[in-house]
DNA sequence: TATTGTTATACTCTATAACTATA
DNA sequence: TATAGTTATAGAGTATAACAATA
């Protein structure tokens, strides 16, 4: 392995590492009956009802999401299905239409912060706190300086 | 966001930034007429190669990429149909098929390097040299702590 | 009876393209 | 004509379960 493919090689065990992550959460979701893009894209939403803003356009969740509008139909299909968002047409432009939490919604993301919670704890248990710290910043300049998908 | 949950954030970071890799990487490595997962055993056969080690079983490769054999399957048939592996029969026992690297492979794996180099530079590009240098080392660790699968 | 790999099947996630209804 | 979201379709990736061949 030459010295020049380092950041090959990085990027081989961020595949690898984020592959088990995601077996985890898929694990630990079931009994939750949410997938972990559901699951992702159910806190996008809590993010604006958190923050007292406007319930989030399907075109809002896409680019918070970086997926494509039509990966986010589906997304909100099984959300609505389950109880745990609603689909409201703006009233100000009806092509709009906005995603609402609902309360079966807010239990779903309490129950869920634990299991998120635990599958990343199994992850990072080879790191002591100062490491995760390290680690967190490093991902968040890297997570930053993503450019936005366009819609 | 309470502090508490810092190891969850951390883990929703690491995924979206593997999304985001995954789908440079397949763009990428489109024209070479190759995918992500067909790329990433093609390099764990390499490996073999490389130390001079009998060419691995269907289950050496599910254990080391960390997926069912049943996935492994699907995977060298696609990189058989390109003439860029071979399955082998083991003479000392017929149950095993040894998947062997051939010339075709070998100048794909050349080809992938770069791409596999640009698509971690662009994810990489906000981090200094050192800071990808620490990124490497705990990602390593956190990958070297992971159980082995049980298959 | 245990192991190795396969066939059969299904589901999640995401993408592109064409369409509908608004604006 | 441009925008928002959808239907239609496809493909990558992975899983479980049942099975055949071999040990």
């Amino acid at each position: 392995m030459s010295t020049s493919d380092a950041d090959g090689v990085l990027a081989e065990q961020l595949l690898r590492l984020t592959r088990r992550l995601h077996r985890i959460q898929r694990q630990q979701m079931e009994p939750i009956g949410i997938t972990p893009a559901q699951s992702r894209l159910l806190r996008t939403v809590s993010h604006y009802d958190l923050h007292d803003e406007p319930p989030p356009r399907m075109a809002d969740l896409a680019r918070r999401l970086d997926v494509v509008p039509r990966a986010v139909t589906t997304l909100v299909d099984g959300l609505e299905a389950s109880g745990r968002v609603r689909r409201v047409p703006d009233p100000t432009n009806r092509r709009v239409i906005r995603i609402e939490l609902t309360d079966t919604g807010r239990a779903t993301l309490r129950a869920l912060r634990s299991a998120r919670r635990d599958a990343a704890e199994d992850i990072l248990a080879p790191l002591t706190a100062e490491q995760r710290e390290v680690l967190g910043g490093l991902l968040s300049a890297l997570v930053d300086g993503m450019p936005e998908r366009r819609c």
